[in-house]
DNA sequence: ATGGTCGTCCCACGA
């Protein structure tokens, strides 16, 4: 079973994109970011008649997230538990099951918590914002390990966990992404026993997942690595492979996300 | 050192 995760910037904008890069991928299921609209916007028809079934936590302009599956969902959560006040759509998750047993999987898009006041870090509200929102990510991870199933927490994380995840890690180190808080509690997320799927597939350093439109970055290959499938143990023991789809950064009209995708034996 | 680019929506804001 193929799963994949990619932050889209914008389901409407990148349609064409996303529609080309399924039929190419084939993935059995796929963890959409970013999908910049409210979920009767969402291109439905178009998805559907790949073969997938399709499950949508939209926003208007900022943020939403999304799950396509070829199988049938058992079950789908909207939202991350832990704060009723956060109307942002970031966290979906669903249970899809197949003659192999069930397979649990989130959708994830991590506040990026920009700008930072360098003078006063905790107090920038966005970084507040971002650093408790991975706390309740903890919470709640805490929770699904609980019950000891298959489990993949996909999605852009807005993390640049290591200097081996950026091309020029100076330029990045009072950045919200980068930030000793957040790269501290995105490990406590990663020590409660989870495997970071691609990084347990490649020992190479310096491949990225993100590319900004700005200044060349992608001419550069001045990019960061910031989107992970993190896995359960039970999830780990089927990893066979992952991978970075690099090349449709190239593409006309490309996301500055690029997808990044596991094998899973199932 | 600065500005550089997208997407959404209509003027900046978020990334």
């Amino acid at each position: 079973m193929k799963i994949a995760t990619w932050n889209v910037n914008s389901i409407k904008a990148r349609l064409p994109n996303v529609l080309e890069w399924l039929k190419e991928a084939q993935p059995d299921i796929a963890c959409f970011q970013e999908l910049k609209c409210v979920d009767e916007a969402f291109p439905l028809t178009e998805i559907e008649e790949l073969g997938y079934n399709v499950a949508v936590h939209g926003q208007k302009t900022y943020n939403g997230v999304a799950i396509l599956s070829k199988l049938p969902f058992d079950e789908v959560v909207k939202g991350l538990p832990g704060d009723d006040s956060d109307e942002q759509a970031r966290y979906l998750e669903a249970v899809v099951s197949g003659e192999h047993g069930s397979l649990r999987v989130a959708s994830i898009y991590l506040p990026n918590g920009n700008p930072v006041d360098q003078a006063a870090p905790l107090e920038s509200p966005k970084y507040s914002y971002k650093l408790g929102w991975i706390d309740r990510l903890i919470e709640h991870t805490k929770e699904l390990l609980t019950y000891e199933e298959a489990l993949v927490l996909a999605g852009d994380y807005n993390v640049i966990a290591s200097d081996t995840d950026v091309h020029n890690p100076q330029a990045w180190r009072g950045d919200a992404l980068f930030r000793p808080q957040t790269a501290e509690r995105f490990q406590t997320l990663n020590n409660l026993g989870l495997t970071n799927a691609f990084k347990a597939c490649n020992a190479q350093p310096h491949l990225y997942s993100f590319w900004d439109y700005q200044a060349g970055a992608w001419q550069k290959d001045n990019g960061i690595l910031i989107d992970h499938l993190l896995l359960s143990p039970q999830a780990a023991d089927l990893l066979k492979t992952s991978q970075i789809d690099k090349h449709t950064r190239g593409w006309t009209k490309p996301s500055d996300h690029v997808p990044v995708w596991i094998e899973l034996e199932i």
